[in-house]
RNA sequence: GCUGUUGUAGCUCAGCGGUAGAGCACUUCCUUGGUAAGGAAGAGGUCACGAGUUCAAGUCUCGUCAACAGCUCCA
């Protein structure tokens, strides 16, 4: 007998060589219908696996992260059992379960996979699932795995089994399928009820540039099909609130082919809102003792070459400017961050000036490649709300920590509830592409770390992610359909300071270096406004925009009530509109701004007598006559909240 | 940059070898007091750009540019 213990502490007793699935069933018949996959000791296994020892054991459903993998994982193994089928000769590269469905890689050979084909694929699937074929799972040495898969003409896979260790090979078969995999996987194919297959893309083996490129389908499957029409409809709701659609339909940025791809032009409204934010960002830095600058758009080549910059990204980026003086060459300012350090080393630094804040709305010049070109999320001229710190040793977690109040400020004023914290060092072996010597690293990374238990946030840590001058810590948002995007960043810096020759006079009057942060807590304004647009579906939060509040008064008189809530709320450019009937103005209003405001008010005849107003609320509709005391207390309430945030 | 898809009126799209179309938006007039209002008339397009095939090309072929999806990248 073993002992199984359960994630509430209860402990039970089964016969060694029990299965997760028998497992379920003593529990319940419903418990055994719905579970997936299974957690022994921490290891996501099969259901059919037995456990031969005492054990914790979770039972994962589809509403675990961990049954959803399983239940993609085998869904991946049935699209290839299906393509395996369609398309004799096929080669298959790897098909794991990602966040939002699978894919499987696959080199067709001759054949051509179009999304035309999709549908057909999508149908034989559906027949295999429909057999319950077992998913049977085999131990297998390496020797065998290779003549196995080797005598299959499976070079992607026998090189993948070629990096394995002999004794801890498996594969898995249903059918006449069989595939070389870890799992786990679902007990049988009958689970997978509902199947889409999204999109079909390339993608590079392993992920190299420079190797083949093989064919990628997505799919996503589910153990219901109403789950799947639900999924289907939430895709759509979200394109609905893709930023690129909102801001073109509310006017908020434009692009030109003649200006160029990737260089975003801020309209009117766009530019107001822009600098709304950076006018609320520019108050609480105020507050936080920053001192903002104004430095060039370009600067000399030998400023580059001394951050370090110019061997970097010298040939992959705009070409330098070049004048009329010989050799004499300029480049489009990538970064702020050089700039800064000039303006540090501009007078003698004490130990007392320190930390020193300096902060530039930075508009910055990088040329991505141009398929990474996306809306304003990835663009090719951005301003950064950038601003670096230089500050003592001593001071870097007590300047990191107050950066990160000043995020979370941020985030909260814009609802980011759901941001995700990644802490990026070095890649763990391979140290060739960063800069600077390891204890400076070693320090930094700490300091990252030790910053993130004190403010109780929980990180992610990613090695290989850092930047190659210095570890990072950064927040990322969602957009609309779920792409993760990095916005808010903290970096720590022992390098710049270098090679810069940064120094301060310190308290013992000996020249000491600075260390520098790098931070800008909106990431840059274009790809802010964007994942804010996607947030919000361009319902600005109410002290943002300026044309939040559309007054129509009917008459002459009521353009000093616009007046008066102008003064109540601080939104100092409420705009009337005169609607006079026999005028255009007001319907055009009407018709054509309703869309983009929270309020509209109405004031007829009627409710001016009774001293009201008819107010309507984007998306909800009328609300029906209010007293205008009602009313501003209403939106004051919005107001209210969105300032007790920060 | 790579693979694939797309590019027709301000917007959303139809047309797929034979003299440029629809809905919404726009202009003028009429009707209409509470909301995507109704009616009449009108304006608006080298069908992304450049070559080629053809008696004839938005429509077929090739190239360029741009956008979209994914990959790779992101100081």
């Amino acid at each position: 007998m073993i002992k199984i213990t359960f994630p509430d502490g209860s402990v039970r007793e089964y016969e060694s060589g029990v299965t997760g699935m028998q497992i379920a069933e003593s529990i319940s018949p419903r418990l055994a219908q719905e579970v997936l996959s299974c957690g022994v000791n921490g290891e996501t296994r099969d259901l059919m696996l037995p456990i031969t020892e005492d054990a914790s054991v979770v039972l994962y459903k589809w509403d675990d992260a961990e049954g959803k993998h399983t239940f993609w994982h085998t869904s991946a193994h049935l699209l290839a059992e299906a393509l395996q089928e369609l398309y004799p000769g096929i080669q298959f590269g790897i098909g794991p379960a990602i966040e939002n469905g699978f894919y499987y890689d696959v080199d067709p050979g001759e054949a051509v996979i179009k999304e035309s084909d999709l549908p057909a694929i999508e149908a034989r699937m559906a027949e295999l699932a429909a057999k319950k074929e077992q998913v049977i799972r085999r131990d297998i040495s390496k020797a065998d795995a290779l003549s196995a898969f080797g005598g299959r003409g499976e070079t992607y896979k026998c090189e993948l089994i070629s990096e394995l260790e002999d004794g801890h090979i498996t594969t898995y078969t249903q059918g006449g399928f069989t595939d070389l995999c870890r799992g786990p996987h679902l007990p049988n194919t009958s689970y997978i009820k509902a199947i889409k297959l999204t999109a079909v893309a390339g993608a590079y083996w392993r992920g190299h540039e420079d190797r083949k490129m093989l064919t990628r389908i997505y799919g996503i499957t589910f153990p219901k099909k109403k789950m799947l029409d639900d999924y289907l409809t939430m895709l759509e709701e979200a394109k609905k609130r893709d930023h690129r659609k909102i801001g073109k339909e509310m006017d908020l940025f434009m692009f030109s082919e003649k200006v160029g791809k990737g260089l975003p032009m801020w309209l009117p409204k766009g530019t107001d809102l822009r600098l709304r934010l950076q006018e609320f960002l520019r108050r609480i830095q105020k507050r936080y003792g920053y001192q903002e600058v104004i430095t060039p758009p370009i600067g000399n080549k030998l400023l580059y070459v001394t951050s370090g910059h110019y061997a970097k990204y010298g040939k992959d980026s705009f070409q330098p400017i070049h004048t009329p003086e010989e050799g004499e060459e300029y480049f489009l300012k990538p970064m702020n961050c050089p700039h800064h350090c000039e303006i540090f080393k501009n007078s003698p630094r004490s130990y007392k000036d320190l930390p020193l804040r300096i902060a530039e709305f930075g508009t910055v010049c990088r040329y991505e490649q141009s398929g990474e070109l996306h809306g304003l999320t990835r663009v090719r001229s951005f301003t950064q709300d950038d601003a670096h710190i230089f500050c003592r040793p001593d001071q870097v977690k007590d300047e990191f920590l107050k950066v990160m109040d000043i995020i979370s400020i941020v985030f909260n004023a814009m609802d980011f509830e759901n941001f995700e914290a990644q802490i990026s060092l070095r890649d763990k072996v391979d140290r060739s592409k960063y800069i600077g010597s390891d204890d400076n690293w070693e320090l930094a990374e700490q300091a990252i770390i030790d910053a993130c238990k004190e403010k109780g946030l929980k990180a992610t840590i990613e090695y290989g992610e850092a930047a190659f001058y210095g570890p990072k810590l950064d927040f990322m948002v969602r957009d609309a359909i779920g792409r993760k995007w990095q916005l808010g960043t903290i970096q720590v810096d022992y390098n710049l300071p270098e090679r810069f020759e940064l120094e301060y006079t310190g308290a013992d009057n000996q020249k000491h270096r600075p260390v520098m942060i790098h931070r800008a807590p909106f990431g840059s304004m274009e790809r802010f406004v964007a994942v804010l647009i996607e947030h919000t579906g361009g319902k600005f939060p109410l002290w943002l925009t300026p044309d939040q509040v559309a007054i129509l008064p009917i008459s002459d008189k009521y353009n000093d009530y616009a007046e008066s809530l102008k003064n109540y709320f601080a939104v100092n450019d409420v705009r009337a509109y005169v609607d006079d009937r026999s005028e255009k103005i007001g319907r055009k209003i009407r018709d054509n701004e309703m869309k983009h405001v929270p309020y509209m008010l109405i004031v007829g005849e009627k409710e001016a007598a009774a001293g009201e107003v008819a107010v309507r609320k984007q998306g909800e509709g009328d609300k029906g006559s209010m007293k205008k005391e009602d009313f501003c207390k209403l939106i004051s309430e919005e107001v209210r909240n969105m300032i007790n945030k920060w």
